[in-house]
DNA sequence: GAATGTGAACCCGTTCACAGCG
DNA sequence: CGCTGTGAACGGGTTCACATTC
């Protein structure tokens, strides 16, 4: 990659791992939702199961926000549902642009979990003329010409690229120039960007495909009884494991 | 989580580490191009920077697949698309259904992506009836009435989930029944699932909240100049470190 | 008694650095 | 001589298990 000795401690005051930041979104939607129903209280063990994670990690994941729980007792959820919130940034407004409106763009515009957490659609632009002052979701379409004042006119400093492949490395380096300094990429490519740039990666494609992996390796695991032992008759399927509990994708530095 | 004793070292004859298999879909892409540009031969360095990884990592990574390259000259682009393909198992053709055809479902049915990698959109599902025999992407639209015929009928093993989050574990134990041993989730929701059925999410909101996360340490760095010793005329913001290279969400097991 | 918070062990993945080979 | 392939060192994250606290 572009610049790999990144590796600065930064804020090593607060050092969250990385780890435990991608699961805060989990269990802040986990929480959330006992919060509709009025649930005072959580165990680890309960919220854990609710957010698909295991204890253990859970109240570790916890302790490096501080000692908000009651021993004994468990986590009082209004008022994790508020650290969390509030460790995430979600207490601020984010206005977000997305760049690139077609299906995908389109139903990322009208993606209810946007607003509900403190991202609010600030502008929807894309390149074709034709879309320009169309509605969707509610929020005209704006001409990628004039991206720049945009961004700038609405303190945008989060940037979802959801265009064509082609066209994404000549708006990422828009955005940036215009002050984003936060992209979530949709488009299949890697995006080369200035250091003091967060880009995140999510592609379609790619999560089949490791889909498809396993999907065959279960497949063959089912033929190729020929190790194990266990006669033919017990050779079922189910021995494939479920999938690791924590991967990685997604994630593109650089 | 559901089970998580589940660490089967199943296929331990060709142990690749999942990070590495999530890796190779990024490494088939940028050999894909070289290909189409006709390069017969790649560094681990040129093919790394495509790929937007460090070489030590790549050569590492291929080196789980076998011996594939020649010492002094690199990788041979037609040789390896090809290896990595058949590991992937793209070599195969994967029939796929996608359940939920709102905004986001559409946006998959069109998605070029997914064709050009083996796999086949073999039927588009969803609960509206006034959807059905609506042709999406060219597909006509079929009634969620029929679901598991379909799955049986085409022999599908991979679906695709992008109905809201309420529907979601409702389809998914539909599709699971029917046959379908890996799930694609776009619903904000944790599925539960059963042994041996993989799933994998993706979850927009969650990486928006991660962005925000870095975003907003970005912010307080600036302003929180006062450990660092650099005098206030060199706090320059891109002291942020550009994302650490591998990272993790978007899986979720049971 | 019940559940949190956490040091320590463990495991996986990354990086280093160089031996091995064309 | 150049670049691959890989053992070894390193580091982050997960899990264990238990002391701690209500």
């Amino acid at each position: 990659m572009a610049t790999g000795r990144t590796h600065r401690p930064a804020t090593r005051s607060r050092g969250i791992p990385e780890a435990t930041v991608a699961r805060l979104p989990l269990y802040l939607r986990a929480l959330t939702a006992l919060s509709e129903r009025s649930v005072p209280t959580v165990s680890s063990e309960e919220l854990a199961a609710a957010a698909g994670v295991n204890s253990a990690k859970l109240r570790k994941d916890f302790s490096y926000l501080g000692s908000y729980g009651t021993r004994g007792v468990g986590y009082d959820v209004e008022y994790l549902v508020y650290q969390i919130s509030r460790e995430l940034g979600l207490t601020q407004d984010w206005p977000v642009v997305i760049v690139g409106i077609g299906n995908l763009g389109a139903a990322l515009a009208n993606y209810g979990g946007f607003a509900s957490r403190g991202f609010r659609v600030a502008a929807l632009i894309d390149a074709d003329p034709a879309m320009a002052g169309k509605p969707v979701a509610g929020i005209p379409v704006q001409h990628s010409d004039d991206l720049e004042k945009i961004i700038q006119d609405n303190g945008v400093s989060i940037g979802v690229i959801a265009t064509p492949a082609g066209a994404a490395q000549a708006v990422c380096e828009r955005l940036v120039a215009a002050g984003v300094t936060s992209i979530l990429n949709f488009a299949p490519t890697v995006l080369s960007v200035p250091d003091g740039v967060d880009v995140r990666k999510v592609d379609l494609s790619i999560e089949l495909q490791i889909l498809a992996f396993h999907e065959q390796r279960k497949a063959g695991e089912e033929a190729a009884a020929s190790d194990g032992g266990a006669p033919t008759a017990a050779a079922r399927s189910d021995s494939a494991d479920q999938g690791p509990d924590g991967d990685m994708p997604a994630v593109m530095p650089a």
